[in-house]
Formats: C-alpha cells, structure tokens, sequence
DNA sequence: TACAGTTACGGACCGCGTAAGCATA
DNA sequence: TATGCTTACGCGGTCCGTAACTGTA
C-alpha cells in the first residue's frame, strides 16, 4: 500500500468517482490513476468501487471504510508537513477560516488587521456561510477555524473553545416611540413590528418562543440574513429591529437608538473549532490570540490534549470569557 | 514522504535509537534505513533526531511531534489493511486481550472456550497484568481489547463499554463462627482477621475506608494479589476472605461457606475497553458477545461512533447490565 | 579492534506518460 | 462519434543490498 495510492482513491471519490478528472487534479495521467486503484484493490484483495461495465460508479462498503480512514492519514500526513513548516517558515502559510456574517462583518475586521500586520506573508482565506455550511466545509478539511455561534451539535468531532459571550440589542429610529425607554418590557416591544435575524427567529429557543413564553405574538415585518439589512429597513421604519450587539457600530450607526436587550433575552457564546488532533501552526495561535485573548496557547493545547469533550467543557468554564 | 520512511523512523524509535537492530527488525539493511531517514529529514527540513557524531540520542521536538502522529497514521494503514482482511479471511487472524487475574482465571476462561469452538483459527493472546500494565500495552498499540474494573482514568483515549457488576464476597471455612451468619455486619466481621486482595484494601474507595467510615479498624492478616491465595489462606483459618463474587467455584470451592457482601459493600463494573476508531474484527464482536451478550455490534458500533464520551456513558447507561 | 552510521554503486523494480484498444450512450 | 476506463510499452527514477569508508570507545 502506498500514500499515493490513497490519495488517488480519495481524489476519484471526491471527484464524484471520475477517474479522469481526479487524474487531472492530480496532475497525472488518467492510466496511471487507474493502474494504482487496481493495484490498491489487489493488495486488499476486494473492491472499493462499484462498477457499471468501466464505469465507476459509486463505493462498496469496504470502499466506503477505506475512505474514512484513507482521509484520516492524509490528514495526519499534512499535519507531519505542517509541523516542520511551521519552524523552517513560520511567517509563511494559509489560514483558513469559515464564519457566519457577524463575526465576517463586524468581529473579525480588526482582529485580521492586527494578524495582518504581524504575519503579512500569511494568505488568510474567509468564508462566509451558515453553520451548516462552515461544517461541511469543516468536515471536509477545508478549513483550519471555524468561528461561530451555536450549532455545537453539528461540530461534534470538533475542539470548541468559547471567544466571547454577546446579547442582543434592540435598534430604533432616533423619532422611535421606545427612543426613550430605557428598559422596555417584552410588551412593549411587542407592540411594534419586528425585524430580526431569519436564524434567530425560528427554531428551539428562538425569539418566537421567548415572546410566546410571555404571552405575546409579535408581529415580524421583516428576517433578513444579516444586520446591515436589519439596520437599513429599521432606518426606513419597517419596525423595532433585534440584533447582535456586536452589530452596532456606534460613529456609523448613530443615527439609531440601541438599547440594551441584556435583561430580555438569552445571552450566547460565539466558539472557535478545530478538529481534534489538527496541527495549528504558530501564527494560528497567534490569530486566535487576537480574537479572544484568554484562549493563550497553553489553555488551547490543554484543550487539545483533553481527548472528552466534558472534561474540555469543563476545563475551559474557569476561563473569564469576555463579553462584547 | 514514504509510508516505509515513516515505518522505518518508528520502528527506530521503538528500538531505542538503534539503526542496526531496527534494520534487523524490519528485514532489510541498515544503510537503507539510514538513507531513507535522512530523506524523510531532508523533505521536512529539519532534523527529527538528536546526535552526538554519528549516534542518535534521542528525539529532537519535531521528531517527538512527527512520531505521534506517525503512530496514528501507521495504525491506520493497519486498520486498512484489516478492513478488508475481515472480508476475505474471516476466520483468521489474531485477538490480544489483556485483562486482570479475576477475568483471566474466573470468567474468561468459558467465553475463550465458546469463542474457539466458533473460531479455531483465530490466534488468541491473553496478557495478564494490574490495571496500569494493561494501560501500557494498550497504548502500545500491543492489544486489541482491555478487559478490568476500575482505573478508568487511565484509559482516557479509550472507548470503555461496561461487561457487567459484580459485588463481593465473604468467604469462611464451614466450622467458622460467621460461616451461620446470613447478613453478617461490619463489626461482625471486623471481629475477625481479614485475607483480601492488595488493591481493594488501599487507595480511596476502599475497604479500609469503608470499615474506617463506620468507625471500625479491622486486623488484615494478608492482602494477596488474587483470588487463589485468598482462599488458600482461608482454608488455613487465617481470616474472613473478602474477594470478588466471581472468584467463587460452587463445586471447588464447596468447603467454604461464601457470604453475600452486597449489602456491605458497593459494586463494581468490568468494562472492556479499545482505542476509539480502532478497526474490530468480526469474531472480535463475536467474543465481546461471549463475554457480555449485551454489547451486541450495534451497540458497540453507536458507542465507537460518538465521539463524546460523556454521551457514550449516557448512550450506555439504558443497557441491562448483567451481575455476577 | 569492535561498533555504529555514512557513502558509493550496480541491479531490480515500479510508477509515469504516451499510444492504442474497447465498451457504452 | 464522444466519453471513460483498460491494456501495452519504453523511459527514468528510486529503493535495495553489498561493499568499502569514517569516526568513536
């Protein structure tokens, strides 16, 4: 068995069992690809592919075990590189994160800007997408970080450190009628249209639920995907909106009221993940660093060693988590 | 990088820095190990060992770090490798246990009897050892399965899946004054010199504390290391042996009177324990049904599939547990 | 001089690329 | 006829084993 073989085999699966595509993402020839396949199949001395006449079209079972930890080595394979690239050229590298808007818009600016300037020969990479999206894109290795909120059950592979807790503001016109009010009621607020998050709306303890709780149906005039839309429709007096504190810029949104949302509803953690075992390399720790000073390289690698996710949880509940 | 480089740098690790007597041990010559060495450290670009002139010393940090991850990715070309074995060669292949004396002389024995009668090709390997041997080997990489009760902190990276409970006994000659006693107390039988083994009398949880609780201080006239000698120096009148209640024969052990000692003292779960995504043979399922029915393969499957090992426990907990 | 690792070299093997073959839509 | 995998073959690299070399106790 060779590592050139697996990474063929995990080329052509992931190129929707295309040899010949795969062959050329590998920068190879197409015969070769397909001569190492067979070869790895015989010295298994089964399958992995199931086949139509030549064509491939899809993983036996055995295929299918083969895969998982084919990735498994290559993964380890990468992180072997990593950790002498990390010493020989530690200036140097990629960074690839995956966030939600929020943090895309509103968190992350200045936190990347000091990394930049500390580390400018290190291609960072941010992709934006829901948390669906950024666990696929974790799962699949694309990424080194995952920076979100919520959605903890989806990453349960993952190392999840916690950045900083933040609540929810309540945004109104200057002319507003809850201008003034410095701690509205749930009531109050209720008697005005809403304009929230989509993902804050729906789902287990959602907005909808907290007002229900309380007797009350909102009406909601608006759920947008992000709060540059929220903030634009309330500036055009669509209704009260609810976002994110960290949302509110207070130069460029001072035309808006933002009243604290704190004693209404729930606060939330924004985490940080990784796979367990991944190699981080030096400037990875210095990033983090930058976004939540408390995860220092040695609470980030107690957490990593720390192979129970409740013994982690655990671990890290000592830590004082800043709030925004 | 070569799967064979990282073999050879392994297996030269694993022989203590020694070149020659690695070279030996894989079957080739040792100016190809070397070779291969130096290239694997000349593609990573920084040297994995320490020198003093031409002698490897030890590991440098790179080489500490490269060796791990090594190790993970060597076990999983072996689990590779296994998953199709599994298929063609069913029937064949090896099964290393390493348990404590209890399981080895009291209960292993029928289920090994079961499983050869099934599997007569499969060969087995029992180790013997106290709960931190079994660590040892298991984290070797030297066994396939742990059995042992207690010193589950040690197994963190492990799955444990719990075999069944087990409480003790009180064991007397016939002609005893305690031998008529159904519910003998504490102070009943710290009337008399105690046999038991060395490591259910010391360290936390323990009989000593136990009767220390209930403000007694019993005489212990011999702790042993198993069952055997326990009984050995009952019959001797030596004392009230106390030993777990699978260590008891009902027929070889018919001149003893064996107490319950469920209501005195707290119970125990055997658990068998392996290395989280380690690849289990088919007749390795077979011989953990054997030994505990319940831990069919869809249970160990979900169990291996969960990451957590606090939801392992709870995804356990439902499971009927059998006593002993 | 014994021991441990390095350097040097010829042979065998193997993976690659090109080119031709074959089956399916 | 286009697509996609397989077979065939020659080239070049590489890994191996033997043998000679170097530095250390």
């Amino acid at each position: 068995m060779k590592l050139h073989q697996l990474r063929y085999f995990v080329a052509i699966v992931q190129n929707g069992m295309n040899v010949t595509t795969a062959a050329h993402k590998l920068h190879t020839s197409q015969p070769g690809v397909s001569k190492q396949i067979r070869l790895l199949e015989d010295e298994l001395g089964a399958p992995l592919f199931l086949r139509e006449s030549r064509e491939l079209t899809g993983l036996t079972e055995v295929g299918q075990q083969v895969f998982n930890r084919s990735l498994t080595v290559l993964r380890e394979i990468q992180s072997i590189r990593g950790v002498t690239a990390d010493l020989t050229r530690a200036q140097r590298g990629t960074l690839s994160l995956a966030t939600t808007h929020t943090q895309a818009r509103y968190v992350l600016p200045p936190v990347i800007q000091r990394f930049r300037a500390s580390y400018p020969d290190v291609e960072l990479h941010l992709h934006q997408g829901t948390s669906e999206q950024i666990a696929e894109l974790a799962s699949l290795d694309r990424i080194d970080l995952a920076i979100a909120t919520g959605g903890e059950a989806v990453f349960s592979e993952f190392v999840l450190l916690p950045c900083y807790r933040w609540h929810r503001k309540i945004i109104v016109p200057r002319d507003h009628p809850l201008a003034s009010v410095q701690r509205p009621t749930l009531k109050q607020i209720a008697a005005h249209p809403i304009v929230t998050y989509v993902f804050s709306f729906n789902g287990p303890s959602s907005l909808q639920e907290l007002f229900a709780a309380a007797g009350l149906e909102p009406k909601v005039s608006l759920t947008a995907r992000d709060a540059d839309v929220i903030k634009t429709y309330v500036r055009l007096g669509l209704g009260v909106g609810i976002v994110a504190s960290m949302a509110i810029d207070p130069i460029a949104d001072a035309d808006l009221v933002a009243i604290d949302g704190a004693h209404l509803f729930p606060s939330h953690t924004t985490w940080l993940g990784f796979r367990q075992g991944a190699l981080l390399r030096g400037y990875t720790y210095k990033f983090i660093a930058e976004l939540a000073p408390h995860l220092t390289r040695d609470v980030i690698e107690a957490a990593m060693g720390e192979p129970d996710r409740a013994a982690r949880t655990e671990l890290l509940q000592a830590l004082p988590l800043p709030a925004l």
